[in-house]
DNA sequence: ATATTTTTGTTCCATCGCGCATAAAAATAC
DNA sequence: GTATTTTTATGCGCGATGGAACAAAAATAT
């Protein structure tokens, strides 16, 4: 019982019967429940019963289970963009900046209850991206959003005298978004937090030092 | 229609009906419809289809849907070490061994008919993993020694000169590792596999050089 | 108070998915 | 030639899945 899901009674309501929940903190359980078995392995029912919500409900406020699918993972490819920008554009070392990308990434593949859930664009977009166009090019935009943040990260490394002069940020870029990439997939078949944070320490030191 | 689907008549045969089909043959088919749709999108029926057998067959030869999934799993692990092998042991000097696995993975996740497909694993058993100890036991050994390979070959490259003596050979291979995934999500995302190709010789690049 | 609007909740229907039971076919053993 | 064995092939049943129709509820407008 999470409380947030009721609707607020700040928002001013039109005119028929009030929205029992709240359509962000529904989209966030159904996101959850995809995050789970992916997209094809979660009914409508699993989304019915993760909301609280019966199906047609659901359908009048989301559409169909693609729509509810595209709209969780645009909610989540926002809340990762937020979590870049916090982690790579405050004062922080260079070294650090990067360990606070896969810091809290850690955080999120690692939260919720039960296993490690991973990335909900790796554990669950990838598979559906084969057969789904709309998929494909949220995920494609997704990683090229991140390659560029971590390319201006290491420019600005550069700027500040912090990497070597000669050193290529594109391909640093992609070398840092490969780590997340590779955290998010060994976080979902088992392997244990703190290693994984060993893991991307390692890493880190070797793009930042070598 | 492929060849060699038919059973090859070489083999010693028990004493009831032969079986119409090669079993090998049929698990290449099934793992190519798992490859397609992932593992809750593809149906018995599917694979049925895929292979030509039929239900009640598919049961008897390699049990329930999990159980033909497991095989197939284990089967692209079995192919995909042997890539390894042949890319990595080789005369070649680092950077032209790590283009030739990335080369042939490439090759293997661009394979089949119709748009890319990525990597067998990346693609469909990290979302089944979350559900899934067996699929997480494997896909984990699987890194690993994937890991470890790499590992092998850096440190290797360290003992012939090519790496300088102080480079860490174990991060160097979790990087080449995390530049394989990170090709295997892509692809199935629709990336083109020229960039892709460009974008690994960067990669390599900056790990061999750098 | 009545009408209107919007959402909720229940129910039905057609389809799919998977296991199982059973019949038919194709080989060998005697 | 008949029996036995192993596989193929067909069909049935039950639960899950997803869409739509319809009635009930809860608010506002007049």
């Amino acid at each position: 019982m999470r409380d947030g899901t009721k609707i607020s009674a700040t928002e001013k309501r039109s005119r028929g019967r009030p929205r029992a929940y709240d359509p962000q903190a529904a989209l966030a359980q159904a996101r959850d429940a995809f995050w789970k078995a992916g997209y094809a392995g979660t009914s409508l029912d699993d989304i019915a019963a993760a909301t609280g919500m019966n199906r047609p409900s659901l359908r009048a406020a989301f559409g169909d289970k693609h729509g509810i699918y595209l709209r969780t993972l645009a909610d989540y490819w926002a809340s990762k963009f937020e979590l870049m920008h916090a982690a790579l554009d405050g004062d922080d070392r260079l070294a650090n900046s990067l360990m606070k990308v896969y810091d809290a990434s850690l955080a999120l593949y690692f939260g919720g209850e039960g296993p490690a859930r991973g990335c909900f664009v790796v554990g669950t977009a990838i598979t559906a991206a084969h057969a789904d166009v709309e998929v494909q090019q949220l995920v494609t935009e997704g990683f090229l959003t991140l390659d560029a943040a971590f390319a201006r990260r290491f420019e600005r490394a550069k700027t500040e005298g912090e990497l070597a002069a000669a050193a290529d940020a594109t391909t640093l870029a992609l070398l840092a978004t490969a780590t997340l990439q590779s955290l998010a997939v060994r976080a979902r078949t088992g392997a244990a937090r703190a290693s994984l944070r060993a893991m991307a320490r390692k890493m880190v030191d070797t793009l930042c030092g070598g």
